[in-house]
DNA sequence: ATATCATGCGCAAACGGTTGCGCATGATGA
DNA sequence: TCATCATGCGCAACCGTTTGCGCATGATAT
């Protein structure tokens, strides 16, 4: 394959001079018109493109932005990668896309790929297993700005954007409240999870909000297997008052749920009605699907953290750099009630 | 922020030259003891890190290579997409991420996005709208090769990894006969798409080869969208004779046709008997599962693909250039059934 | 004592561009 | 007529690293 033309060969066959090349092609003002037209005609004649690798490396910049998220295949996330690949194109970006399949020393592996890569900036979902920052901490040195979202840190200086699930979860319980529902039942995920955590705070302040008062054998949590949710749900159809309505963790669990309430018998969505937090486009197809459901806009969170980052690194381009400011871009949960109760 | 520290850093303190340096890191032989350990210590105590777009600039590679799908959200390529990864990680290599939405005009952007970033292959699954290559013939210019997976093109001058389901449609087919079923009708998806025309001829050479004849009336075809696959069910519950079985071109379709089967008082894998291709993760929680499926095995097609760009890429080092060999790999489809009849 | 060789290291080019500065040249104004 | 200035272009450094080659130096062989 013969070599690709550069900027020198022009010069050569043109008996100019390389800078002269150079400033030609990008319309210099103290270059000569008939030599900026011999210039870009032969360029074209000979395909000229730049190597934008050459001039990256000057410019100490990628035109690639990082993306690592838990795991793909989660609805959430490919939604998540499109709404920043949109925003990415618009500003010509590109995506180095990894992994951490919700493991910590994945997340640090392809955290390190992306510093390599020399990324001009990462936005990452964090793991569930991240408890610290080094690996993101470490990036700072490379001037590497990081933009958080849905599974944010807790620390405060760092550029954010999640969905308010507190207020979602408060939300939630506000609509079935609204329908005439009384007896709520909850199956929460994880405890330390901070999302679990949220939720937990959003359904105690909805149920008190409402004069009820909150009942904690109406709570229970699982690991989120299916194993760990027919558990909870065990314990929530062997109450002696059976509830009303039960808000699942998420979908997946929703599903479990909803599946072993079936083969015990309960009408599902009837006897009890079930809500949850949106995770899966599909749920309509499903057996049974939640009657209502709290929109997280992964999609939205997506194009919002790329915005982010781009007006990080505008701001440093023009030296506005404002080390001490941290953007935080919090959206509001949507309720989707799919039947009218 | 201070600067990185270089190797010319290094050569500074400790007053020798930059190629000793880089020599000492890479333990050449001809650096004399004393200095490579002065050198490796200090480099140590700096923190120092190779630029690797530097070094990358240098020997035109990259370490990234593309990958191109129409949509992430669907599993089967965010399955490929996890395929492709953990074969790149093995081999020190990270992904560039683009979609096509199934728009030729998308994906000639992404594919030049590419380009310009150098990626050092190409892994990608053609858009629908994809008829003309010379987008992808460009790459040849820049010696970036390409692997196609899945949806490969019609040339034989390609590289291509995909699964038979012309074997995959007989396989069913075959299923189905052995199981007692007789008069098995099939909904397929656009004529002009590759992988419609394999599966009808799947199904007719499936039905002819167990002595049934081929009865035109019980295939359908549908646009994919819910209204086309409702306008097929249509027909075909509307035949004198009710099929006893229906292969629907993926899950997507057989959920709306289950849905539609459901919503006409057709009991649903009783009555008749849905099977179908592999998509959804998730098709045991729907209301009316598919009895058996023809996997495709994304996550393998991805890993094959990627494996085929590496030999590709190590017989380029090796000088070993095969200009006119090509790599064709096609997967066995494995049926599964979900019950047992 | 001299040719030979291994050892240890530096010079400089190269990858493909960008860019500050300086040097001619001809036109302009005083 | 001479200083002044705009115009048009080239020189060379630079980004960070690798690598072919050459140059000393001291040891070994003859």
């Amino acid at each position: 394959m013969d070599k690709l033309p550069t900027i020198k060969e022009i010069a050569v066959r043109l008996n100019v001079s390389v800078s002269t090349v150079s400033r030609a092609l990008s319309n210099h003002p103290r270059i000569g018109l008939g030599t900026k037209q011999r210039v870009q005609q032969l360029a074209k004649e000979l395909g000229y493109e730049p190597n934008t690798q050459a001039i990256f490396f000057k410019q100490k910049k990628t035109h690639v932005i990082g993306v690592i998220i838990p795991y793909i295949r989660e609805d959430f996330f490919s939604q998540a990668i499109s709404g920043i690949e949109s925003a990415a194109i618009e500003h010509e970006y590109t995506i180095l896309f990894g992994q951490s399949y919700d493991e910590l020393e994945r997340e640090i592996k392809a955290v390190s790929a992306m510093k390599k890569q020399r990324v001009d900036g990462l936005i990452i979902s964090l793991s569930k297993e991240t408890n610290k920052y080094n690996h993101l901490e470490a990036l700072k040195k490379y001037d590497i700005p990081v933009v958080y979202f849905d599974r944010v840190p807790t620390m405060t200086d760092s550029h954010k954007v999640f969905c308010n699930l507190y207020k979602g979860t408060i939300e939630l319980v506000g609509w079935l409240f609204n329908n005439g529902y009384r007896n709520i039942a909850f199956i929460n995920g994880p405890d330390k999870l901070r999302a679990s955590k949220e939720r937990l705070k959003g359904y105690i302040d909805g149920v008190s909000k409402h004069q009820l008062k909150v009942d904690m054998q109406l709570v229970e949590t699982t690991d989120l297997s299916k194993e760990g949710t027919e558990m909870a749900m065990k314990k929530l159809l062997g109450l002696k008052k059976l509830p009303q309505a039960i808000i699942t963790f998420n979908d997946y669990v929703h599903m479990d749920a909803t599946q072993y309430a079936a083969r015990n018998n309960i009408a599902v969505n009837k006897h009890i009605i079930f809500v949850s937090f949106a995770n899966l486009p599909i749920t309509s197809y499903t057996a049974f699907p939640p009657l209502a459901s709290i929109e997280q806009h992964p999609y939205r969170q997506g194009e919002k953290a790329m915005d982010i980052l781009m007006t990080i690194l505008k701001n440093k381009e023009t030296q506005e750099v404002l080390p001490n400011t941290y953007y935080t871009e919090e959206l509001a949960p949507s309720l989707v009630a799919y039947k009218q109760l």
